[in-house]
DNA sequence: TATTTAATGCAACTTTGTTGCATTAGTTAA
DNA sequence: TTAACTAATGCAACAAAGTTGCATTAAATA
């Protein structure tokens, strides 16, 4: 199925988790269409605990996982974050890169590098999380 | 401080953590000294629930941390995980080594691989994490 | 506009981990 | 060996992140 999102400045996205435009899916496509860096669970819940409940959030950022639309990686504390996906459909996931995670303030961002993981004997992979952490650009100096 | 531990095979700790040899960390430095793969705090807190209290785990596992014993990472759904250090000090980990979790057992070891995190611009690299996920040698077949 | 059902809100719950405080038990010094 | 000191423990209550079930609401469509 294919939804058409003009108003977000996206082409479409091949759906298979959400199948209506609600107002909850906008206003949070919008946050991640305006913002760069990747988004915690936690604050979107604080974001917009006022225009919908966290259970809702919850539920669209799984679904536009599974869309292809975000992917998601787990931070300093174990807490689920979420960022754009570049070239992902909800078969699978290809924006395999690693993520900074600023130890001053706190920020994600995506590293546009590559990184290769090297094949391991008798074992198969899957999946690769590498993070990052330390000082970002702005904490830096 | 320095205290010998003869009976864990360990020819001594340097501490500043762990101060006293009760019975508690006896039990958990053994267990770590018979397994050779990671074990989560989790596991720990149902394998020795009868002999001690989970808060008491919680803070012998972070100050076998501390004190360079043992190091954590995040594994599949942001559980801690416990493993030894190899020539780490109260001062700084050294052992910065991949992980590997397999998605069907659960199981995680630590890879023996060094991996190499290149330098980012304009970014101070502390620590880094990497988790790999796939089938262990096991489940592999 | 009516119908269908995906999506939502809410409350209650689960899981992992933390905190404060009274009690217990290693360690050290007499 | 014993007494004194205080690190370590157990317990209960709490906190934060995330999940579940179910009644209600609101997109999509016919």
């Amino acid at each position: 199925m294919i939804l058409f999102f003009s108003t977000f400045k996206l082409s479409y996205i091949c759906v298979m988790g959400i199948l209506r435009k609600t107002k909850s899916v906008k206003i949070l496509l919008d946050e991640f269409e305006k913002q760069s860096t990747a988004i915690s669970a936690i604050t979107l819940i604080e974001r917009f605990h006022l225009n919908m409940n966290k259970t809702t959030i919850y539920r669209i950022l799984d679904k536009l996982e599974d869309d292809g639309f975000l992917h998601s990686f787990l931070g300093k504390n174990g807490h689920k974050w979420y960022a754009k996906c570049i070239g992902c459909t909800n078969v699978e996931h290809h924006d395999i890169h690693p993520h900074f995670q600023c130890l001053d303030c706190g920020k994600v961002d995506c590293l546009p590098t590559d990184v290769l993981i090297p094949n391991i004997p008798n074992r198969k992979v899957d999946v690769s999380q590498i993070l990052i952490q330390g000082k970002c650009e702005e904490c830096f100096s």
